[in-house]
DNA sequence: AAACAAGTTCTAAATAATGAAACCTGCAAG
DNA sequence: CTTGCAGGTTTCATTATTTAGAACTTGTTT
């Protein structure tokens, strides 16, 4: 069950993957050797695998493992073919346009935020977000917005496995906060980022929902106080209740193209 | 030595996430055998330690296969550690500030044209380039760009993989006019695309050049015939020319950080 | 109600992964 | 030089995983 779990081939490799990933830097063999579980002679048989799949390069030169293109191609697909992403993007444009400030689109991976798409705002400020980022949950907008409309059944696994690290002193750094928090934001129908996560930084966050009640995932939209305030980014509210909302029925109602048609005959 | 060797295990689950990729939407476990060399009960199992290692998505109420989040998180560290990417994205953004045109990194993967990062033009324009995409080498600026300062025993290969389709009526179409076309490149230092991938679609490239001549990339501007002439744009060779210097400067001297220095030690 | 199609689980047999140890390097110290 | 050594690569008998035929469920069509 466990994401270690010896659960065959294909998973050790991957976890391999997920150390050279880590390491976010070509490594050496021997540094990975360290810090693997397998032997020698299995790690070194586990990467040449993935570097025959492309899935990792090999610089011969200074002998050091890297993330391989294959999986920028993949990662490509997989943003192309996920139900929210293609949609919202055209929408995002337009949020972008219109408030001129820092725009997310994020999902929940796992217990944790993974930011989908991304607009820079007209004038960029530095921060720690980026497309294909992962960021905590318990202290982002995007991630409070969900987290606020998770199952019952759901959410406390989540909180469990926050850190819980106080980014900034605002940082609401315990499961107890969270849920009081958790219950504001269904009550006001949007989160707020209050600098929790980086100084400086705020932000408003709204969940988009399924017709059902799902979370499909989240937008906001970002800015620091040097800029404006959260009173201020309050008003921009309606605006991305309004494309969250059409963005989660455009979602629901986009079947892929062709699916009762004939369904294309394999092998002539 | 071919992609779809009987490589192992770790082959095989990859081939699977490639085929679900090229459907480009969520797919039904049947479609997939269809298309698949393994039985039912094989690619049964194969779907499922994918689904559990998070490279698949299943969704039960559709009982349909999509990529995984996972993908996402892996590549965009891919991309982080890729030495031309992060480096050029500050360029690029200069770049695209200061001409106002569509800008594209791309790099080679295999015989195509992987576009790495992209900006799009103020007054945007519809095509087919997109980041994370691959497109073909012998009909697109940066494509020809690369080709063209490829090591003589490497491109006779690459050459061989193209598919030399048509697109427009432009379209260069055989190895021959090729290197007729790659030579004026060198003898001129840039490549032009008129037309060849799509109508109406024009741009000059470059390609960026390590200082012992090899290939690291491709950048380009592009436009349409409606806006601009080919002629218009190769004045902006030697802004482009500067940047693609100075990206290949910097690649070839950042070092990852530390490399030198204590090599940190592992397990206390 | 019967037939069917899609998806799931079981199993012995086949196959691929494993890892200890031996073997290459090239380099640095004796 | 030549010895020792660390990083890297290969071998091979052993072991564990993967394989795929067939039987079984489940839900849907005629």
């Amino acid at each position: 069950m466990a994401a270690t779990a010896s659960d065959g081939t294909v998973a050790k490799a991957l976890e391999v993957l997920d150390q050279v990933a880590a390491y976010g830097r070509p490594v050496r063999f021997s540094d990975l050797l360290d810090q693997s579980p397998y032997p020698k002679a299995t790690l070194y048989r586990l990467l040449q695998t993935l570097v025959g799949q492309g899935m990792l390069s090999f610089d011969p030169d200074r002998s050091c493992y890297a993330l391989g293109l294959r999986l920028v191609r993949l990662a490509h697909a997989a943003w192309q073919q996920s139900s929210l992403a293609p949609i919202a993007r055209p929408y995002l444009d337009r949020l972008s346009a219109e408030v001129g400030e820092t725009v997310h689109l994020a999902q929940l991976d796992h217990a944790q935020v993974l930011y989908v798409d991304k607009r820079n705002a007209r004038d960029p400020i530095p921060m720690y977000s980026q497309a294909g980022k992962v960021g905590p949950a318990y202290c982002t907008g995007v991630g409070k917005a969900m987290l606020a409309y998770l199952p019952d059944n759901t959410l406390p696994a989540i909180l469990a496995q926050q850190s819980w690290h106080a980014f900034t002193p605002k940082t609401l750094s315990s499961p107890e906060a969270m849920r009081a928090e958790l219950d504001a934001i269904r009550v006001r129908g949007f989160a707020f980022d209050d600098e929790e996560h980086e100084p400086g930084i705020i932000c408003v966050a709204l969940p988009i929902l399924s017709s059902r009640g799902g979370v499909l995932g989240a937008l906001s939209v970002t800015s620091t106080t040097a800029r404006t305030s959260l009173q201020e980014l309050q008003k921009l509210v309606p605006t991305i209740q309004q494309i969250a909302q059409t963005i989660a029925q455009e979602t629901e109602t986009w079947r892929f193209p062709e699916d009762g048609a004939t369904p294309m005959r394999k092998r002539a």
